[in-house]
DNA sequence: TCCAAATACTTTGACGTCCAAGTATTTGTT
DNA sequence: AACAAATACTTGGACGTCAAAGTATTTGGA
């Protein structure tokens, strides 16, 4: 599995050969692209053993962080930044696997929260420590690595609308 | 949409407050998720005119760097790191579209080959340019940002075992 | 030579994601 | 008060990904 080349750089250096445009740009796309890639491997099959893959785990840690465990669908997908209906298809397994339970809003009809059990909670502590064991996949990436990481991709999320922040909260 | 505050700003909080460990990976990973699901998004919105998506266009691209435009289907997986089952299944949508052809290997017959044909070779041409006009995604990235996302991924990569790069291939 | 093991690809099935459309409920305006 | 528009969630469909199992062919030894 292992190349003696690499996949990134050849592409690159075709890339040049054939005389198209943006060459910076597309190795760093698809550096990021490859890095998920990785990390979303070693995370899911650290989470495997746990009966979690890395979104269910995302919503069980966010309600965990809520006072009373509990959160309307909607703000989940806003937290987390994914779709709606992968908020439904999420929960409806996070259901099924008796993490979470659906609940009504008490005044606002067309809203459901989702609620932590009890055994969510005790499974989102597990799947915690599990990927704390493996630095979240990251491991590889040295301090300085992950603040440049961040500083990078922080621009480039706040160049895609992703927030607003107070000057405050830039890193 | 937009959110007043930074999620993995906050997610990070959370995390310290909770007492759970690698707080610093965890940001990392989830600045990389975040990347990823910003650029991709970008990509196949960019890419969707030109009638491909990202994973159909890398295969385009791969085979017109070929002397011949063509390659084994295995070879494809390997370059891209993809499993075996994904090339078939956007070979099959490229051959549908009629952007690749299949074609026996000549001399081992447990191998095909995927071949671009000139609608496929001109539908490649169009998508590179789409992708230069975006700059594939990374539009808010600096160039400093793009050299320190290549540099910390590649650490990233090589501990991950992507490959064995000789020192002179190293950046 | 013969045959088990490796290789190459396809098929099937479980999941996940998003979009678009549909239902229910609440809001904001006349 | 009445109703169009906005909001919240679910459903169904198109795609994509990977794992595991199945078929065909080639390789590497005994």
């Amino acid at each position: 599995m292992t190349l003696d080349f690499d996949p990134i750089d050849e592409a690159a250096t075709n890339w040049r050969v054939a005389g198209w445009a943006a060459v910076d740009a597309m190795t760093a796309a698809t550096s990021i692209t490859r890095a998920h890639q990785i990390l979303s491997g070693r995370i899911d099959a650290a989470l495997a053993p746990v009966g979690l893959n890395f979104s269910r785990f995302e919503v069980l840690a966010l309600l965990s962080f809520t006072k009373e465990g509990e959160l309307p669908l909607g703000k989940v997908g806003d937290r987390l930044q994914v779709h709606p209906a992968s908020v439904t298809n999420t929960v409806n397994r996070l259901e099924a696997d008796g993490l979470v339970a659906r609940k009504p809003h008490p005044t606002d009809r067309r809203t459901t929260l989702a609620v932590l059990t009890r055994a969510g909670r005790r499974r989102v502590e597990q799947a915690a420590v599990a990927l704390a064991e493996i630095e979240f996949g990251v491991a590889g990436l040295t301090g300085d690595g992950r603040r440049s990481v961040d500083a990078a991709i922080l621009e480039l999320r706040v160049a895609a609308g992703d927030f607003v922040a107070p000057p405050s909260q830039r890193r």
